[in-house]
DNA sequence: GTCTATATCGCGATAGAC
DNA sequence: GTCTATCGCGATATAGAC
């Protein structure tokens, strides 16, 4: 399509502005100049700020970071050796910040509008944290031989060790102070997992 | 002290605004109502709005929740068997949400200003994860009979899961959509550790 | 539908009396 | 040191022409 829709403008321009300064400091009239339409024109598609800054996410959370894990990838891969799937899998998770760099801030947003906005925080843990667990839990039941007693709870770990690891590094700029090689961590958990 | 000084009320009404509302949308003037001066005395000790918020943040890191792991906590109860003493650590940690309710909202806010304020997320990263991990990693050295093959990285996982589940549960209200109970995750993580 | 122009308000920060 | 009163600005949101 040559001619994108005005709230397909506006939503680009939202992205930037919100992602950039967070919910309370972006401003409807940069967000007006970014998507090259009026701010009038903002408020006839999206009746408030808050309107205008809950689709957004609902969007990016529908769309653009839902790529972390599909459903269909882990079902197919039940013949590969355990320690190399989850070493791969540690591996895709973890470089996910530096493929989109909006992740980090999506994530720093997420969070910090969390309290004001509890069913953002939600609709994220829904489409993405739960996805994830889901998958992987469905893997460690359909690996009997690693004889995980409570694959639930072990997906838990496994999710949560990288995703910290991710906030620590990345989102809190830890790399600077409490460096650390992926590989470590990988290594580390993968033998933990499959012993 | 029967008579707080004026700086300490005015951090004290600082502190309610800040986590209440984050930094863009806390105002200077109530702050200054809640701290029962007048805005010109707020300005007369903190010179602007950014200059209280470091300040805010930095006490709230040195003080309020250092209590978390305390360096001389750990070394003294290496003969306590170490599934015992990661059972207790783990609970510990996870109890803190409720203990003190304003660690949520104070987690938010480094998070979500983390992107705008790096340096109060680098202190925060310097106070509590680096102290915990740490003291964490010093015991597992301590424990050779575990044969932990990468101890600062085991750290990072016993760590990391247990953040992880508090940030996914409470800060994102994850409780509501994926509950789980606290003690599979403690159960699961201890006994990957320790085997 | 989209624009320009404006209404209304609360913000961070300060001047000046005491 | 602390107050009252205020400045200048940019915010969300809207009215009305086209």
């Amino acid at each position: 399509m040559l001619k994108p829709t005005k709230p397909d403008l506006i939503l680009d321009g939202a992205i930037a502005e919100f992602l950039e300064r967070g919910y309370a400091a972006a401003s409807m009239d940069r967000i007006a100049a970014r998507a090259g339409v009026s701010k009038a024109t903002v408020y006839s598609h999206f009746q408030s700020k808050e309107n205008l800054f809950v689709a957004l996410i609902e969007r990016l959370v529908k769309s653009k970071f839902l790529v972390l894990l599909e459903p269909g990838q882990i079902e197919a891969v039940v013949d590969v050796p355990p320690d190399v799937f989850l070493r791969e899998l540690a591996t895709k998770i973890l470089e996910q910040p530096s493929n989109d760099p909006d992740l980090t801030n999506f994530m720093r947003m997420v969070v910090g509008e969390s309290g004001r906005f509890p069913e953002l925080a939600k609709a994220f843990v829904s489409a993405l944290t739960a996805t994830g667990l889901r998958s992987l839990t469905f893997y460690f039941k359909a690996c009997p031989h690693l004889e995980i007693a409570d694959p639930e709870a072990t997906a838990r770990v496994f999710v949560g060790a990288i995703a910290h690891f991710i906030i620590t590094q990345h989102i809190l700029y830890g790399a600077e102070i409490i460096p650390m090689a992926e590989e470590r961590l990988i290594n580390t958990l993968v033998d933990l997992i499959t012993g």
